[in-house]
DNA sequence: CTGACTGCAAACGTTTTGCACGGTA
DNA sequence: TACCGTGCAAAACGTTTGCAGTCAG
């Protein structure tokens, strides 16, 4: 667990429990989408009110601290800021698994874009498909 | 200009106006988001209803026929289902540009999720930054 | 102490639904 | 002709907003 207050302040933002457990829930599940935080956060907090989540999320992502994960036919997620990395994304299960970013992958991307003098900010690859989780589920 | 007709029937749809004008609305403009579709088509189709681009955006999805594309922080746009390419999203102006999609990195991302043995269905690259357009709009 | 933040409730815009009518095959 | 598809209007839903009260710094 790192330490979020420390985080939020260096952002501009004031170190509320609300904003702080939110920060812990999204790191303790990876991924997730603002129901399932509303959901969780609620647990420890009954006064939490779902708007004050929608708000801390938006804030929170324009300040650089959350990015969102958008998700083909489904509500998007959210995730702590880190360094470049791959979403598998299952479909069966909708669970959000992050993989390092590839060198060369990297690379090719540059090259790619340069070639297009196209100026990249940001890159973003989802892969789809079923967890080994799930293919043992099925299996059985 | 395809043969949307058949097309369509292909894949199980009959071939109303309504449907031949989304499809052609799509391919002219490459990617599409419903709001656009509804106000293209209306033009010359004023009796239709936004309902009626829903209905058939979500059927025609589920049919194979178009392809989703999520991206960050806006709504999601329609394409036409074609080969895997890669999505360049100008943050600036909003267009999204088709890129084929490189041998390498297809090769790689294969290897990547069968390591993990992740059964790989789509994938989905999206690059965030902005075109060599609106570079040049920004520098005069 | 003061501005930033929260919770509530209302407002808003988007998407979905049910149904009667119309058009495709 | 039969059934699928459309258009309309209403309903449902998710998200945003304004405001009064509260809290972190």
């Amino acid at each position: 667990m790192r330490d979020y207050a420390t985080l939020l302040k260096e952002s501009g933002l004031k170190a509320t429990f609300q904003r702080m457990n939110i920060l812990e829930s999204i790191e303790n599940h990876g991924h997730m989408s603002i129901d399932s935080i509303y959901e969780e956060v609620v647990k420890t907090h009954p006064s939490l009110s779902l708007a004050t989540v929608y708000k801390n999320i938006i804030l929170m992502v324009e300040k650089g601290v959350l990015v969102e994960v958008p998700i083909t036919g489904k509500k998007p997620k959210y995730e702590l800021i880190k360094e470049d990395h791959i979403h598998l994304v299952c479909t069966e299960c909708g669970e959000v698994e992050d993989k390092p970013h590839m060198q060369e992958t990297d690379t090719l991307l540059h090259t790619l874009t340069s070639n297009e003098h196209f100026k990249l900010q940001k890159q973003q690859i989802n892969l789809y498909g079923v967890c080994s989780h799930c293919q043992e589920a099925v299996a059985s």
